[in-house]
RNA sequence: CGGGGUGUAGCGUAGCCCGGUAUCGCGCCUGCUUUGGGAGCAGGAGGUCGUAGGUUCGAAUCCUGCCACCCCGACCA
């Protein structure tokens, strides 16, 4: 387990790559651009799933499943969405292998050729909505509010694990609606879902905006977004909610009998977060000893570790450490209680920081005789001596303490960096600085934002939907603006 | 897909220029001593040197093709 250890300060890549691998969350494949995502880390993102899932469910949404591949002439419908996605889709082309003339290598069987070929879904609009075509007919059959947790695929030409792999798990909604404003309600009740999601359990704020023509989703009328900031000052989008107008409705031809009696296309919202949200979970809290996972995503959350010399020894501190270990349980706190004879004290204490786990609990000879056991947290590093009496309750107020003190500092850290620059030494200063957003005016045009992309590799992260109607001018031509938007470089 | 770099044991590496069957650390196994912050000593196991060819008496080393990964671009949740 002795790596190269290299500073969150000296080379965030590297420090980030390292991190991932030792807290063994996830590791490269043999497959290009795959990821294996170990069982800890599959533990955090179960933990994720649930809590968003629960919220889904709270907000009248079912989960259902949709096939992996789509025809290519699915894909095509929507003019938007092809030009899109053409550019990172896997194509499934042929249905059967067979041995060659040796017969030693199996060679693809040229005589299987799919007629049309089948697309693995880099999304699944198109898929869901030919479905849907066949499900509505009237206002009665709408709304429908459905939920897919699944795998997609997008050819990404660099891949970063978490961040940008080939293929990623993700949820993604997708629903159907008879009137646009019910449909825009949807987007932004989701949006909404995803911020409360970010910000309370994963303790990462987030700031809601609207996205510019630019970066918005291929086959979107509006596409709403949650963007957080990482420690090194680089923006991540976490997670997207489209306003789909009427788009795929026309593309797949799918129309409702209002109650009116008149025949109209049907209105949409897509929303979805990815496995990225792992990325941004430990980009946006870690520290140079590893993990720091905020307590409700923590898969195990309170760790005690016996301290003893011998036999005996650790027969008496296992007895009052699982007592305690049950009655924190009773509280309903994941706890591990690692009496493994295989690794030493020191190494565990390592090897929990390196995860993560917010509470460690050492108890040794000492402790039992005065009734404490040690007590280090995982965020501040800090260390104290707590008596058994009323132990339970002590750690569940510290939980939500670190709980909200891990939110706190990530939101200082966000506070700090989000900066107004009015002109464009002032903004240029502030990229190649201190990095984070850069809130300035732009003129409004895709043209200038895509010049702004190419001098500085900065682009804009959203419209914040709290902005202030504000006049200015454009940072880069000088031309009137009514309100600042976010800048950065982004992940 | 363009530019640069790297591939040697589970991980990290030396050796490559100047050809002679692979170095060191961590980890792993065994034994003893240890256990309040990644233990010490002794012994041991583990390698088609990314891959396919070529040059050579002989290739980790030289040459060519291919593959993979990393960094920088383009692309992107």
């Amino acid at each position: 387990m002795e790596n190269k250890k290299v500073k969150r300060s000296e080379d965030y890549s590297e420090w980030y790559n390292n991190l991932v691998r030792n807290a063994d969350l996830a590791e490269h494949s043999a497959v290009r651009g795959c990821m294996v995502i170990k069982p800890y880390g599959y533990a955090i993102w179960e933990k994720m799933q649930q809590e968003l899932d629960t919220r889904f469910k709270q907000t009248g949404h079912s989960n259902a499943y949709f096939p992996l591949l789509i025809p290519k002439s699915f894909l095509s419908k929507e003019a938007a969405h092809i030009e899109g996605f053409a550019k990172e889709c896997a194509v499934v082309t042929h249905y059967r292998l067979k041995n060659d003339e040796t017969g030693k290598n199996v060679v693809v069987d040229p005589e299987a050729r799919l007629e049309e070929e089948l697309i693995i879904r880099p999304t699944s609009e198109t898929i869901i909505w030919n479905t849907y075509k066949n499900w509505i007919q009237s206002y009665r059959d709408l709304p429908i509010l459905l939920n897919q947790w699944a795998n997609v695929m997008r050819w990404e030409m660099r891949t970063r694990l978490f961040l940008r792999t080939a293929e990623f798990l993700w949820q993604e909604g997708h629903t159907a609606h008879a009137t646009s404003e019910e449909a825009l309600a949807e987007t932004r009740q989701m949006l909404d879902v995803y911020a409360d999601f970010a910000e309370n359990i994963m303790a990462v704020p987030v700031i809601k905006g609207v996205k510019s023509e630019n970066e918005r989703f291929a086959g979107a009328i509006d596409t709403y977004c949650i963007e957080g900031i990482m420690q090194d000052g680089k923006a991540l989008q976490m997670g997207t909610s489209h306003f789909l107008g009427q788009n795929f409705a026309k593309a797949f031809d799918v129309k409702f009998a209002t109650k009116e009696g008149g025949l109209e296309y049907v209105w949409a919202t897509s929303w979805g977060v990815s496995t990225r949200l792992m990325g941004a979970l430990i980009m946006a809290h870690s520290d140079d000893e590893g993990l720091i996972l905020p307590p409700r995503l923590a898969p195990i959350q309170v760790v005690i570790v016996p301290i003893y010399k011998n036999e005996e020894q650790l027969q008496t501190i296992s007895q009052k450490a699982r007592e305690i270990k049950k009655s924190l349980e009773a509280k309903g706190i994941s706890v591990k209680y690692d009496d493994r004879d295989t690794h030493k004290p020191g190494w565990k204490f390592a090897e929990y920081e390196l995860k993560g786990v917010p509470v460690r609990l050492a108890m040794g000879p000492r402790d039992l005789e005065n009734g404490t056991v040690e007590m280090a947290r995982r965020d501040t590093k800090e260390k104290d001596i707590l008596e058994w009496a009323d132990l339970p309750n002590k750690i569940v107020h510290l939980l939500e303490n670190i709980q909200n003190n891990i939110y706190q500092k990530a939101l200082d850290f966000r506070d700090e960096h989000v900066t107004k620059a009015d002109s464009w030494e002032e903004f240029i200063n502030l990229l190649d600085g201190k990095g984070g957003f850069i809130s300035a005016h732009w003129d409004g045009t895709a043209e200038t934002e895509e010049a702004i992309k190419e001098k500085t590799k900065a682009t804009i992260r959203c419209i914040p939907l709290n902005a202030k109607e504000e006049n200015g001018t454009c940072i880069l031509t000088g031309k009137p603006s009514s309100r600042r938007v976010l800048f950065a470089r982004a992940y």
